[in-house]
DNA sequence: AGGATGATATTA
DNA sequence: AATATCATCCTA
């Protein structure tokens, strides 16, 4: 059944960049006590070592350890107070690289994701929870982390070869090819072109041109 | 265009 | 100890 799950040598045998471009396509899983959801991963950002918008940027500090250990991995962090990114930390163990995951198309339990976005914008907002379209519930690095339900706490530096929490090849889905672009929300290294997702596909966060 | 919100890094 | 900086999302 897991026969397709990406192994090690998957992560290790291509540069991030190569990596951040293979992903595409693949669906991303997390299985919790309150089920499994899922969604392919139409939208990523390669971080390099040399990278000035790279946590790993001329610093090795605690937070970043997890993107310097063995690839395959997850790297986990939190920003603007109330978010959290989710990574697949690249390359070789003692280099810190890894890919940013930035949009899903969601697959498996969708009803379970509209209840975890609903349950936290009824929480922030007093108003009754507004309807999301489903091409808007994983179009954001910070929402398919609230839709899967993966957290700093829980998954940070976890095997993405667990049984809990990894990325599996679908040989079904299709695409038109990918689009590569300059990365979003930084002002770092904002011109290098390391944003890549999936052409024409309606779930990816943002698009230019 | 501006606000929510707090962890993390940097500076001192 | 104080300050600056966010790899975001939402409402308007």
């Amino acid at each position: 059944m897991n026969s397709n799950r990406l192994s090690a040598s998957f992560y290790e045998s291509q540069s991030t960049l190569q990596l951040a471009q293979s992903l595409l396509g693949c669906e991303l899983v997390h299985i919790t006590a309150d089920g499994l959801t899922s969604g392919i991963i139409v939208e990523t950002e390669a971080y390099l070592r040399d990278d000035p918008a790279s946590h790993t940027y001329n610093r090795r500090t605690p937070r970043v350890e997890p993107m310097y250990g063995p690839p395959g991995h997850a790297y986990v962090y939190h920003i603007y107070g109330m978010y959290q990114c989710f990574n697949v930390v690249s390359n070789e163990s003692g280099i810190g690289e890894a890919v940013l995951i930035r949009a899903l198309q969601p697959q498996s339990g969708i009803d379970l994701m509209y209840d975890r976005l609903h349950l936290l914008r009824q929480k922030n907002i007093s108003k009754p929870a507004p309807n999301i379209p489903i091409n808007k519930l994983c179009n954001g690095p910070g929402k398919l982390v609230i839709a899967l339900d993966i957290s700093k706490a829980e998954n940070n530096g976890q095997s993405l070869m667990s049984e809990t929490l990894y990325i599996q090849h679908n040989p079904g889905f299709v695409h038109d090819g990918i689009q590569t672009d300059t990365r979003i929300g930084i002002t770092k290294a904002a011109d290098l072109p390391y944003r890549f997702y999936l052409k024409n596909n309606a779930f990816v966060s943002k698009i230019s041109r």
